[in-house]
DNA sequence: GAAAGTTAGATGAAAATGCATCTATCCAGT
DNA sequence: ACTGGATAGATGCATTTTCATCTAACTTTC
């Protein structure tokens, strides 16, 4: 174990940054779908991976690990989407402790309606990026580096 | 107003990792910082505003705006700090509804344990970047584009 | 200078989040 | 097969955050 150094002006300003940036955009971005009467943001990535993953299903811990949820947060999160019939869920036959999640026809017809807000608003404030390839491969290698598994897709 | 578009790939890419990236290593380093039994991050950001304003002290208001508090969270918040010590207020001779926070010598020393916790966890989550100059460069845009102010320094 | 509108900040109630713990299963070593 | 440890997920409780609203002070307009 090395000894711990300061961090440099630049890395501190790239760090306030990155706070500043993700609080302010996702809370207007949140406050537009509110607005309009749609699930918040935070729904929309369960959603979205549950589209993915399409009818093999996803399991919660996965989602756990692929979107930074708080166990039991999700829990909760899982048993809403549920109640509202996003999604649906079934027994995962070959480990009788967990479950897996399927996305509803419902569920569908919502995320699209959130992604044809969202999908705007990440234009709207993310678009003005000359080169955000770069940008993104720093972000990554810290995302890859904190052991969060990245969708190269 | 033109019409709303679709995010490119590239801009989606950036948005999700920017997201993971922030959640990721703020919940790591507040992680540590709880296990030293400190407060947690985002008090930082109010003593280190605090602590640059000196003895002219700060603003509820200005806080809210910089840091990017929800305002009733800030009341309260600011309300322990002041409970604890590490801050002490007064009222604000020119409009008397509002009050000024300055940080007590208690503050300023949290302040700095936390530092030598936080500092380092900085340059161990963002260090490895090759050129966070760009980055920030690129987030700050965004930040600025969304009217928050930046220091500069 | 009175009325109408704004702004700073506080606060009760609701919602979200986090923490600790619990149960049920699964897996590994013996 | 049995025991000890790990893992998936749920849930009670505490804390944090938000939402809506309130009060007091300031500002603007007429």
């Amino acid at each position: 174990m090395k000894p711990s150094q300061s961090p440099s002006e630049e890395e501190t300003a790239f760090w306030v940054a990155l706070n500043l940036a993700q609080r302010s955009i996702y809370r207007s971005m949140d406050a537009v779908l509110k607005a309009e009467g749609l699930p918040p943001l935070r729904w929309y990535d369960i959603l979205w991976a549950l589209e993915r993953a399409g009818r093999c299903g996803v399991r919660p811990f996965e989602l756990e690990r692929s979107l930074l949820f708080e166990q039991s947060n999700l829990s909760r999160l899982l048993r809403r989407l549920v109640d509202e019939g996003l999604a649906k869920e079934a027994v995962f036959k070959d480990d009788r402790r967990g479950k897996v999640l399927k996305l509803t026809a419902k569920g569908r017809r919502i995320r699209e309606r959130m992604w044809k807000i969202y999908g705007p608003l990440i234009r709207a404030h993310v678009g003005p990026l000359d080169d955000a390839g770069k940008v993104t491969a720093a972000l990554r290698s810290i995302i890859v580096g904190n052991g969060i598994a990245w969708q190269e897709n």
